[in-house]
DNA sequence: ATCTATTTGGCATGACCATGCTAAAAAATC
DNA sequence: GATTTTTTAGCATGGTCATGCCAAATAGAT
């Protein structure tokens, strides 16, 4: 018996070991018995850092899910149009454990769809993803001559990759190209900016602004 | 006791029961018993027409859904761009029953992942349907000048819209509107084909072709 | 050294459910 | 009417697993 555990670090060997098993046998296959043998640990050894219950190692295993991808999909560009890029791309692991994350996620939040606690924890997460969407867009097309209601129909377009690019990534045994995704998001976005004529007062104050330098 | 069953018939009404309860508890949650009370019946009417085993049920059911998507994505327009727009927009359910089936094969999908003998199946629907996607990209592009690589990277843009509708469709629980889905998909199009220029075969041959058309 | 807190560990029980199997009832055929 | 086929129905059994609960071993504090 080691010395005294740190729960937390516990807790979070624990989770990795539930997302191993999702991405091996589904979310459906993970039982305590399962998590204590990937995590090396006997039942008891587990359940009494979670309320005793499998219910809580799912529901912290979620959380250390969520978490992980809020940290991935940071923004890391100045440029708005490759912040977008940066963002959407998080979907694309770049290690086989991001792939893995990836996959529990879409399992959670499918199993989500009909668990009413799970669900109210992860729409507060999708809720603040669209938000960045919907904001950094607004960035993105600031020099542009958009309304609501296109700018709306512009998200929807890129949400719709997101999920599409996150789906497809789990659904493959074979993580997406990071290459392929953004080539397809950049082109996108170029595009998308192409759609809609600057805006009066892009023109009159884009002396140096982005608009110089994209023409260029 | 009735005459003499249908058991194609008795097949379909069951394959419904099975959708119902994974739209409404989740994939996870269908046993003999959920089945049989959907379906009015007993657990020994049911096994009867499918080889005595719950599994054989759920292979049927997947068949089912993977038939009628098949059959609702069938393009109606002659357009090569609506014909795009038509198979992409099938996500949006027009009805509750084709929203609840989407959602079920969105759950069959994902379980389908660890399960080889379910993931077979749904390779070579799967397949078929990109066949379809980088046929219609074909002839929606066939008038510009668009190399195999771009070819590709574009019918992964579709292909990502498709599976980003199909999988926000699922988790959400009112159905995305078709409205919604054509306008993107349309100016997504659009957009694309604006970004490859006219090749030099349908400038020559396109006395009264699309290009004609589309410069009115 | 003693006491308290922490960690490890798993038993016992009840709930759930698939499935092998059987049989009775009803319909169809001869 | 007798026989065969079809349909209905569910019992019995074994397997799985979550969870309430208990207790021993070990670490840390006094």
């Amino acid at each position: 018996m080691p010395k005294r555990v740190d729960p937390e670090a516990r807790r979070e060997l624990v989770a990795d070991a539930v997302i191993e098993e999702i991405a091996a046998h589904g979310i459906r296959s993970v039982t305590l018995a399962r998590i204590a043998a990937r995590a090396g640990l006997a039942i008891g050894s587990i359940r009494h850092y979670f309320g005793d219950t499998l219910r809580e190692v799912m529901r912290f295993t979620m959380g250390v899910l969520m978490q992980r991808a809020a940290r991935r999909a940071t923004p890391l560009s100045d440029d708005p149009v490759a912040r977008i890029v940066d963002v959407i791309a998080f979907v694309a692991p770049t290690s086989d454990q991001e792939h893995r994350e990836n996959i529990a996620l879409v399992e959670y939040r499918v199993m989500a769809r009909t668990d009413p606690e799970l669900a109210a924890d992860i729409a507060a997460t999708s809720f603040a993803a669209e938000e960045v969407i919907h904001s950094l867009l607004r960035e993105a097309l600031a020099d542009r001559a958009v309304d609501e209601e296109a700018l709306h129909r512009e998200a929807l377009l890129l949400l719709t990759l997101i999920e599409g690019f996150s789906f497809s990534s789990a659904l493959s045994s074979a993580s997406l190209h990071e290459k392929d995704i953004r080539a397809v998001v950049t082109a996108t976005m170029h595009r998308l900016r192409d759609a809609y004529p600057p805006s009066d007062e892009a023109v009159e104050g884009a002396a140096g602004g982005p608009e110089a330098d994209e023409q260029s």
